[in-house]
DNA sequence: ACTATAAAGGACAGCTTTATCTTTTATAGT
DNA sequence: ACTATAAAAGATAAAGCTGTCCTTTATAGT
């Protein structure tokens, strides 16, 4: 299993590719999104429908239409993106799914994934959408296979 | 998204379950693991199963068979078990599901996540199975819900 | 108004995960 | 040998995730 969801890898791709690619008001098309960060393109299209119906990219219909990010979206954390996703048993679940885990309740691993689990939540809450803009337009990342 | 499958989870619990029960060398039957760990039994029965073809815990068939762990297998670490269930893509996956993700190629997220994962492979190659038979037995660790 | 464009929405299909049930195999005790 | 027990193995089913395709809606440009 991987940390997180196929949807929210995608989700997170597609996130970083518009706030780089849009930081200047352009607008981008789904085709082009889905080629940037190599993923099926009508299964990216239902992700970023649903990350614009919750608000957290932008999108416009009809020529010249497309996706983008806004300047008030770019500061967004990236936790926000994942729980919108993957929800929040990531940050906030027991290990060995444990309903009622709990410091008074604790599962076997409890003391030690909670470090790890506010790790994970102080990285997703103190990266933004637009930190890695930067390094994403002079190449220094990546955001799909090299072919 | 949790951390781990259902069925890793359930294997986890299973296993922590066959450790401190089983430590002198009895043995339980399916129907008594799945009630105190609280997982759907012929479920747990393929885990059990397979966990037991891979070498990671004992059975025997017939009149006082049942599951057991073995001395040996007392001291194996819990990566063992998330290893042979979910795979090894926790531990060296990509966050971003990057197939060339590198030092070299690295996703956004990579060097934030070197370190979690790192951190998690730590945890679970530094506990073994048996590391917490103390507290299963004193009742200050649980495996279950409390109804 | 008409046309072309591009996202939104709906329906559906394949695969994997999660789960159940039944039959088979091994073995202890008599 | 026979019986009871308990895991192993096999077949099947439900649900969720991943992915595709087709129709509808909105809008820019003419």
């Amino acid at each position: 299993m991987a940390i997180f969801s196929k949807t929210c890898e995608y989700a997170l791709r597609a996130v970083f590719y518009l706030a780089y690619t849009t930081v200047k008001g352009k607008k981008v098309g789904i085709k082009e999104i889905a080629e940037k960060i190599d993923s099926p393109e009508s299964f990216l299209a239902k992700i970023l429908q649903d990350l614009g119906r919750k608000g957290l990219i932008s999108s416009a219909k009809g020529p010249h239409g497309g996706f983008y990010i806004e300047e008030s979206e770019l500061s967004r954390p990236l936790s926000d993106i994942v729980e919108a996703v993957d929800g929040h048993s990531l940050f906030t679940g027991c290990a060995l799914g444990l309903k009622q885990c709990s410091e008074i309740n604790p599962c076997p691993l409890h003391n030690e994934f909670k470090e790890i689990r506010s790790r994970i939540r102080q990285l997703l809450d103190s990266s933004t959408i637009g930190n890695f803009n930067e390094e994403l337009t002079t190449g220094l990342l990546s955001l799909r296979q090299i072919v």
